[in-house]
DNA sequence: GTTTGCCTTGACGCCGACGGCAAGGTCTAG
DNA sequence: CTAGACCTTGCCGTCGGCGTCAAGGCAAAC
């Protein structure tokens, strides 16, 4: 499977994979010419890594699941690196929630404010004669 | 008032100060030796940036507060275009919320069931002689 | 006079995950 | 033979809010 196809079956671009392997996180074989030569396991690394991206996780925080998946495992997911990262990665998800929690209480209570203050302003201006 | 003396009392950087007046967000005279000279007013505008930056607000959000300060009004939050986009973040928060709350899920579950792999596997190897 | 400490503009660096383009090699079909 | 559809490396651009020099001007204290 050249460089395309890949591309094509996990769905991203043929950028996106140089720069996975720049990273180190895929390894093509070349072939006589040259070109990139993936096998069907690195489908499913590469879908991985997109999964894992789409989360939110950076390629630094991927690579343990590449190597989990490299080691013969069927999930990613399975050891400990990945459950190390996985537990970071609520913990930075529920510290996240809460700073948007606070934020939102912020601004709703900034926004009752001034619809109130605009309301008083209203009433003035039609009390004034 | 000098920019230093600005950036301290406003608890930020000159640079800063600077990058907010090339986006319009301040206006500063300038003395016969073309020092930037702000008033007390520019003191309580900057402040109204640094804390809705605090927030997640991007310059360009930003700008209708300063508009709206600049007015003579007490609050950047009074006016309607300040509302706008009082109610826009207040939405964009609350999708982020929601997303989170997603992920959130997805990395439970992903953890639970790998933690769960992971026993399998350990009594697997437990019971195999 | 000179040191110190402000101030000025200008321009590059950063972070992350690529997009896009250039210049060229390779393979296949007609 | 050639067109076109792949592939290669390499390098700059993106977004935002600045940080960090660099090179120089202005002002007050010693």
């Amino acid at each position: 499977m050249l460089i395309g196809e890949l591309a094509e079956r996990a769905g991203t671009s043929t950028r996106a994979l140089r720069y996975y392997e720049t990273h180190g996180l895929v390894r093509p074989a070349r072939s006589a010419n040259g070109y990139r030569v993936y096998d069907e396991a690195e489908l499913h690394v590469v879908r991985e890594i997109r999964a894992l991206l789409a989360v939110g996780f950076g390629l630094d925080d991927i690579r343990p699941f590449v190597a989990c998946l490299r080691a013969g495992n069927t999930s990613g997911h399975v050891c400990p690196d990945s459950v190390a990262v996985l537990r970071r990665k609520l913990a930075e998800v529920d510290a996240g929630i809460d700073r948007l929690h606070t934020v939102r209480r912020e601004l709703r209570d900034q926004l009752a404010h001034a619809i109130a203050e605009r309301e008083r302003t209203c009433l003035r201006l039609r009390n004034t004669p």
